[in-house]
DNA sequence: ATGAAAGCGCTAACAG
DNA sequence: CTGTTAGCGCTTTCAT
């Protein structure tokens, strides 16, 4: 198929008016015969894919994109690829996206609201076809500018106020976590809440965890806001050790973690203090990734269905880009599942 | 800055002739303006400058690209981004390419060389200016394309025949990890692989561990091949249960695992199995991803510096596609180092 | 210092 | 069924 002169006669790409010379044909039944576009004899038909073949022709898709004034890429905001959810977020995403025809191009955000705008302006820049937000500041200049571009916007795992969001419900999820906790008789219990989460899903995290407290007659809730591996947290507006929180007579016995990613670094945290998990200490997390089920970390979380939300995140999105769904943002929530492991027991 | 007036105008981006317009200039002049092209006066600088911020005018990369026939998108084929060595790495790849005024679009494999073959073909499509190959498969069909496009590639944290590669020293890393478990006096030491890794990678670090195992007069070199988290392994060619070849008269005290992903998994497989690691059973890896360093995990292994392994790849790629280097395809080999935990220990 | 004109490679009417 | 034509939005000589 391919001869090294082949090769050496594509040091420049073929173009599509080489192709049409080669066959003797004209520009747009070359166009015709690549695009599968109906009408063209079997006869030209196969005398073109010759001089395809013969050529290495490669359409370009920048000069289709160009004319078309669309692309087939999905831009892609990751939080940080560091966290296991985000990455098998970002490998679902890529692979739905693929599956139906389009290109994932990724922008890691570090969490940092510079570096989102930073990334945005780049994807619009390429005019990609649409935006998959996997974590999102909240920044309002980012959605301006992907507003403005008409670009569809799809919040996944994650929230935001304009366009489509296709998440679990944190409310829910923050709520079976406590009361797994409660049944347990625990009854200080914490919730634990990092930066590298996206502002609006902590916040209906710890909305369910307090709702439970409430419903169960236990004490104002406590929140801690920590960043791993820090020795500092602060516990309601004020900064403490966060160890102190976990020992000494009013000591906190279970924390719900605003994510596995927190957990299992709480869990660190414990380990290095001797602090027993679930002995002296039980732990929820929220997300169930991969490590969680580790027998080492054995974490009890609250599971998200990843695949359910990229299939849905993406169907949604390019509905939205096709022209299928015209409908205002819809909200789409998917449900939640406790997973039980061994880093919480009842309360000694 | 941004009226709603405006945003309104601009359903449909603004274009260089809109600004043109604005402006009451020619279309040139602001493709000066914008590019910074020296020779146009003050002046007129100004009121292009102030047509763009009234039109809320971004170029449209697409034209330029074409125009120019080259991409400042650098393709980026990732293994699996579920092993956090590949999350990482890719990562630190977008950050350097982003500080180079480089976009990563990324491809995960997922180990299988039919979508390797697609992502790069889609890549090549999308007319990327230079490919990082981040594992390989070591399917010749694919550098043949990228080889007929004229596409730089570089491989980075593996290798090929058709490129450039920044990589350890695989057999380096694999002798010192093997001199570790022989100078703690294990005499029976298996070499485990797993198929995410490359196959070259695989080999080489097999090597350094064959010959660390020759230097000191111990046996022949065993190896297990692994699917995580089979319970069946391939030991020299012959299918066993893998629990199998860990306990019993003649079984193997320590194993040299072929990355993190695998040793990680050998431990949860021996925790299963009331192995105890490492009492009766050492293990090393290689990588050095975050989660061995967590207390519950403590895997001794051959630190990659990846920090440097990202920044060389993309330097050097960079360069090749700036022209600015023409030399033959080189080999840049970094330095590893052993990370001593708690997963190795004296043979009892 | 600024403008006019010629493409980059492709698609999409519209003729023939 | 196939060819002609006119752009898509931008860069880049070459004039003025």
């Amino acid at each position: 198929m391919h001869t090294d002169e082949n090769v050496l006669r594509l040091r420049k790409p073929a173009t599509i008016l080489d192709v049409a010379l080669e066959a003797g044909v004209s520009k747009s039944t070359v166009s015709n015969v690549v695009r599968g576009a109906p009408g063209v004899s079997e006869a030209t038909r196969h005398s073109v894919r010759g001089a395809i073949e013969r050529l290495g022709y490669r359409p370009n898709v920048i000069a289709r994109q160009l004319v078309k004034r669309r692309t087939q890429i999905l831009g892609v905001v990751v939080g940080d690829l560091v966290n296991p959810f985000f990455a098998e977020m970002a490998k679902l995403i890529e692979r739905h996206a693929a599956s139906r025809g389009y290109t994932a191009m990724f922008c890691n955000t570090e969490g940092d609201s510079q570096s989102e705008l930073e990334g945005v302006g780049s994807l619009l820049a390429h005019r990609v076809a649409g935006i998959v937000f996997l974590a999102f500041s909240g920044e309002s200049r980012t959605m301006r500018e992907a507003l403005e571009h008409q670009v569809p916007v799809i919040f996944v795992a994650c929230s935001g106020e304009w366009g489509d969001v296709v998440s679990v419900d944190d409310v829910q999820g923050g709520k079976v976590a406590t009361e797994h906790l409660i049944a347990a008789g625990h009854k200080r219990i914490a919730y634990l809440s990092v930066p590298e989460l996206e502002e609006r899903s902590d916040l209906m995290r710890l909305k369910g965890y307090a709702d439970a407290l409430r419903a169960a007659g236990l004490g104002p809730p406590l929140r801690i806001s920590w960043s791993p591996p820090a020795d500092q947290a602060v516990v309601d507006g004020e900064p403490r050790k966060l160890v102190e929180v976990l020992t000494g007579p009013d000591r906190v016995t279970a924390v719900f973690a605003s994510n596995d990613f927190a957990a299992i670094y709480l869990q660190e945290l414990a380990d290095r203090y001797h602090l027993g998990v679930p002995g002296d200490l039980s732990i929820v997390g929220f997300d169930d990734i991969a490590m969680s089920g580790l027998a080492r970390i054995a974490l009890t979380t609250v599971a998200q269905p990843r695949e359910e939300l990229a299939r849905l995140g993406i169907e949604t999105l390019v509905a939205r880009i096709e022209g299928k769904l015209t409908a205002p943002p819809q909200t789409t929530l998917v449900g939640v599942e406790l997973v039980k492991r061994m880093s919480t027991a009842h309360l000694a």
